[in-house]
DNA sequence: CTTAGCTGACTGGCTGGTCAGTCAAAAATA
DNA sequence: TATTTTTGACTGACCAGCCAGTCAGCTAAG
């Protein structure tokens, strides 16, 4: 058993994937636990303290998530990292879609941008440091500038999201087209081989559910 | 003056720059009009219908946006487009933000998916034909593939929204970036010349007074 | 007894949508 | 032409439902 605050921010999640930010109310919240409404205003002032508690909590996960990813080669490890976040997860599609509904708030609401902005900080240095590492290590090659290909793929991998969300752009699709862009952009063209050891052979087409 | 129909999907837009998606109001829409809100219902049955009708609207002026762009070498073209999308304009950012705001309903509404769905055929098929008229000219690459590239691009200036609404990520640096993209990736190398001319561009919702 | 945790019942504000009725202009009628 | 009727555009007032947040009070543990 975890304590109430914990519970009540796994409880956001759910009621997020279940009912998208827009529609979510303190009620759909306390129907994921054993509390009732008053008891989440009794341990959160107000709503948008609990949604900023729980960006907060969510970025400690995702901070854990993109450290170390992956692989031998750098080029495995910058794969694993996008892969880390277009691939698709159980819960995915609709906390994707919740998550992009909270970043379209941003823009009203300094502290929402203010953790988002933490999300894409973490994001573009730990890309930054792979892409480095490939470059000081001679697997990438020599023009890359780490901070422009970090930044590109952080843009580039909202655009997945976004995408996916907005008109159900297949995701693995967009896997590949990433690969595709490490493979022919950033190695250092030896064999045509690609380091990229991802999912052998994806296709378009993947009818998403 | 315009009629009552035009008059409010104006206002719409109007009022979306100004309030956002998610705090839309009838009566605010009809603040931007001569009309009161029950005036708005007489034209449109619903709020729903009303928001259909406006991007069906919008959709119009999209395509003569995206047809035929300036240029005259297809990098040219295609960079064209690109900033058509990317480039900042005077009241865009509150713009762009609403329509990030209602991309992320899109799942939970049938009509709106549809609705994008338009757009981002659209904007595909005419990155598409650009990059297929520099292959067979000769100014691209022989090896690269339209399709790829067109969704590639398309997901990528997704994203360049996405990241200027989410985290304010600055579009020109965006800019910059495709353009290096199209220069080292889809260009044969000849000269290191760009053929990017950085334009004024246009977007998705210009206002037009 | 005190207090932390919790709750049902309630409130106040907001918003989409309705409706009876106003009004001017077009159409019909004499 | 003069008068009446119809109709399209519009409106203020109102309603029903929803939801964040409040509060007095309950209970069990220390």
């Amino acid at each position: 058993m975890t304590d109430a605050p914990t519970e009540i921010l796994h409880a956001t999640q759910c009621a997020l994937c279940e009912h998208g930010y827009a529609d979510l109310t303190m009620q759909d919240i306390a129907d994921e636990t054993d509390l009732s409404k008053a008891s989440i205003h009794y341990h959160y002032d107000c709503k948008h303290d609990l949604l900023l508690a729980f960006l907060d909590h969510l970025y400690e996960r995702f901070e854990e998530r993109i450290d170390d990813p992956d692989g031998e080669t750098p080029a495995e490890r910058l794969c694993a990292l996008v892969d880390s976040i277009v691939t698709e997860r159980s819960d995915a599609p609709a906390f994707q879609t919740a998550l992009l509904e909270i970043k379209a708030q941003s823009p009203y609401d300094e502290a929402f941008r203010e953790r988002l902005q933490r999300f894409d900080d973490a994001y573009v240095e730990a890309v930054r440091e792979i892409v480095e590492a490939g470059v000081a290590d001679g697997s990438f090659r020599e023009g890359v500038d780490p901070d422009v290909v970090a930044s590109f793929l952080a843009t580039f991998v909202n655009g997945v999201q976004t995408r996916h969300v907005g008109v159900g752009h297949p995701l693995d699709e967009s896997a590949e087209a990433v690969h595709t862009y490490i493979d022919e952009t950033l190695l250092v063209e030896s064999s045509t081989g690609n380091a990229t050891g991802s999912s052998g052979g994806v296709e378009i087409g993947g009818a998403s559910e």
